[in-house]
DNA sequence: CCCAAGTGCGAACAGTGTTCTTGAATTCCT
DNA sequence: AGGAATTCAAGAACACTGTTCGCACTTGGG
């Protein structure tokens, strides 16, 4: 970062991106539980009580590797609903929702040890991971913020009463959002993992192909969730 | 089984019984990718090497343990839902919503096992898997294939259109069920799973009060997807 | 220039899953 | 009943893991 940087410490930063890059590696290749500090160490070439130098031990690569998914998802989400027309809300969740399937698909690993079982024995330090956890349910938030739309979803009986909702609504740090608004951003966000987690995990006995309509299906009661139905306007092809 | 049962054979039923029970124990204790064969083997007092003649290793007691797991599980929910009559459709639904919920608070670990991120270098057999991880599924598609309501729902934007959605009824191996009814019920199934999921592994920051209404709000929203809007009949209290 | 800090390594300890051998206990057969 | 065959539990051992410690060595700053 800084521009004045001693050959020590400009190693040290190379050492330690190499670090992560094969840390990266070794979690793609195979996942948080079967992560092993000496097949860092091997992968890069050292010996493996080198690498305490530069992590405090293996609950901190852990950490390490977190944030780094959640960066990467996070920027990936970023990325694609950025493209999108800014008054095209529904677009924005589409674009959210079939991003974060995306990347998931990609990287099965990651989003296992982001959204999957916690590894025991380790509590991800909040202070560390949030920044980058909420990138992705921020993007949903700033959409339930905007003010232009968004009808309240009364449509769905047994739904808990207006002051359970509310109650919801101050609980959460989002106090501009009243509890309609939050419950449909929460509904939809948890069916989206839903969606995601049992694909990933093989919850399903259903062939592939299918899946992909299935998560159409997803993407549709989210947005209806959020929006309600649409209000007159261009009825082209969605696909 | 058999009422005639040599003292040696009835010896190895009671070892194998009391090595399930400790694996249990084990595993309620620090999770599955915590389990230890010698843990188990130093809580029932054995060498760990001798645990080997009733396993064939540390998958077999991961299989054993899931579908325990899944037993356990089927078996609650399934007694919960016997209890409402048959003829109140969206009382069975939220009887199987409820009581999957509540057993799987009860036993985090376990459900991490069943819908959590699959262990890494282990593949579940689905031929000794299936029988049992299907019971609650089951009961919800035997409420799909209830004849009298269900009525289909297209008052969703955006959906998947009818024959995209009968292609996935006939890839799933449930023929008598068409499309609409199908994605309904599977809808219904991951949101669940995604409610839970996100309270278990703790990726909403908000209170655990507020959970509850969370929650409701998953049951009601399932409730509509499988049998949209109440057909004038008894409004009481729904609690 | 020289000392202190930073760095890598090898050995070591405690733990893990798993295999093999050895010896004892039990069952089975004649 | 006695000998043979099978089953069982245990111990030692191997390869692996995360982690700590002490020892050498390079390197940067006063």
């Amino acid at each position: 970062m800084t521009s004045t940087m001693g050959a020590r410490e400009r190693r040290r930063h190379e050492v330690t991106a190499a670090l992560l890059a094969a840390a990266r590696r070794e979690l793609a290749r195979t996942g948080a539980a079967g992560l092993s500090v000496r097949a860092v160490a091997r992968d890069m070439g050292m010996a493996p009580s080198a690498l305490f130098r530069y992590i405090s031990g293996r609950d901190e690569l852990l950490t390490l590797l977190i944030v780094d998914a959640y960066d990467d998802l996070g920027g990936h989400v970023e990325d694609i609903e950025r493209t999108v027309p800014r008054a095209d809300l529904r677009g924005r969740w589409r674009a959210i929702a079939t991003s974060f399937r995306g990347w998931s698909v990609a990287h099965p690993h990651e989003y296992a040890l982001l959204y999957g079982s916690p590894v025991p024995e380790y509590k991800a330090p909040a202070e560390r991971t949030n920044p980058s956890g909420t990138r992705v349910t921020n993007l949903l938030a700033a959409l339930g913020m905007e003010d232009p739309i968004a009808p309240p979803r009364a449509a769905i009986p047994h739904m808990p009463d207006a002051d359970e909702l509310k109650a919801l609504a101050v609980a959460a740090d989002v106090p501009r959002m009243d509890g309609e608004r939050l419950v449909s951003g929460l509904l939809a966000w948890t069916a989206l993992v839903g969606a995601v987690s049992s694909e990933l995990f093989e919850q399903l006995g259903e062939p592939v192909a299918r899946l992909d309509t299935l998560f159409d299906a997803t993407v549709a009661l989210g947005e209806w969730l959020l929006f309600g139905e649409p209000q007159e306007e261009s009825a082209g092809s969605p696909a």
